[in-house]
DNA sequence: TTTCAATAAATGTCAGACAATTGATGCGCG
DNA sequence: CGCGCATCAATTGTCTGACATTTATTGAAA
């Protein structure tokens, strides 16, 4: 690996980037093991906590584990769909409330991608997601149902709905775009009416999907976004006014 | 923020976690500042290079930026697109490497997300997208071009369609699909017949969006699609025989 | 042969110190 | 009174050394 200069970088940083360059470029593989922390700072030419801090960053980023004990260190860590979608959902949604994303450009992308799985999901679902989309839809039914239970109650919907098209990468491209609009939605207080519409619309596309057909899946995200839109255009008119 | 017992996780890790959740929750906005590392040690009840070490894992995600100085400390850092993007590309290729995704199922995502662009990029294309995709169609065409600098032309070609939705969610959400697809197409060698085919889908793709015409857009892509699959294909085959 | 304790290796944590950076303070001088 | 400059103080960056904890290995005893 590369040497560290006096740069205007901290030490742990570049020895943590060395190190991530040589998992991405192949020169460590899944389950090698790193070279204990002493060897790295003999290697590096920093102390101890130094190469610690180092360790840790990646650590964060779920790209090594570490293990104690007499067959111990750090290890490449084989980077699984369920740890990338919890970083990827965590960012996703600190992204959007920190840089004043407007509803529209969220709720449009949320749907465009949505709608991209339909076919799919029409053409490969399977029972379990059309079970998982069932009981959802029951579970929104309930008219004593919290705002934010409702909303997570459709986010479980349409992640069922994802997860139908049977593709891992689409669910994880996706995971941020279905999770992060959560917290937007929750400032939205849904009338008993609103619901109802909104829960016909799934009704709707989750037939079309059981059905197979995934034009009618289509057309029915395309009008649960003009919904959705709707709804948080009035919300937003009421407030301001 | 919460106490940290005796339990199976790491102090660290149990400390960054807590100020992780506490940003998220929006209990820490944007820009505040964090208690010094003195401040934390005494919080947690911990030494400094545990609670530096913390530090350093929520740097590592731009959770945090730091700051030497009088008026130093721990700031909570504004996430922004680019930051993400990189953070984003880097899981993503990452994920599709070390979990052995099939070239088909990378391959099937990244158009059903790119085909979910091809009517936003035909309504809202500025002089500026249109004038990069014809540049990169321009780039690929030179004969003497590397397999490796033809496919980085490639994305190039392909982040300018999806930018062109103008849509930061949608460009930020599809970054990881796009991106994550060129190691996996740096195995394939490109005949000069493959390249002269892909080209002419590009330009018609260009041509089509340029035109406003997001149906003809999403057949060229699902054309491309096609092309490509079958391109990979022809080499797995040939390297299995 | 099996069981169990000692050992060694590695990470996890702590304490204290010094270096480097940078804004704030106060002093002197015009 | 205002400006410039040196000093100071607060904070992070790094180092040294030590001890605690965990865990596989080794070797001795039953």
């Amino acid at each position: 690996m590369k040497i560290n200069p006096q740069s205007r970088d901290d030490l742990s940083a570049q020895i943590a980037k060395a190190i991530k360059d040589a998992i991405i470029q192949g020169d460590l593989i899944v389950d090698a093991r790193l070279p204990s922390e002493a060897e790295l700072c003999a290697q590096f030419q920093v102390s101890r906590p130094t190469v610690r801090e180092a360790l840790k960053r990646l650590a964060a980023q779920s790209l090594i584990r570490t293990q104690r004990g007499a067959t111990g260190g750090a290890f490449v860590n084989r980077l699984n769909f369920k740890d990338a979608y919890a970083q990827h959902i965590t960012t996703s949604t600190l992204l959007l409330s920190m840089n004043a994303v407007s509803f529209e450009t969220a709720c449009e992308a949320r749907y465009a991608l949505e709608r991209a799985c339909a076919p799919l999901a029409a053409h490969r679902r399977k029972a379990e997601h059309l079970a998982i989309m069932q009981a959802e839809i029951q579970h929104q039914s309930q008219p004593d149902l919290s705002d934010a239970a409702f909303c997570a109650s459709d986010v479980a919907f349409h992640r069922a709905l994802v997860d139908a098209a049977a593709n891992p990468v689409l669910s994880y491209q996706l995971a941020g775009a279905v999770e992060a609009m959560q917290p937007l939605m929750n400032i939205v207080t849904f009338s008993a009416r609103d619901r109802a519409k909104i829960i016909a619309l799934h009704i709707r596309i989750a037939d079309a999907i059981a059905a197979g057909n995934g034009l009618a899946a289509d057309s029915g995200l395309v009008q649960l976004e003009q919904e959705t839109l709707f709804l948080a255009k009035t919300i937003f008119d009421a407030r301001s006014a």
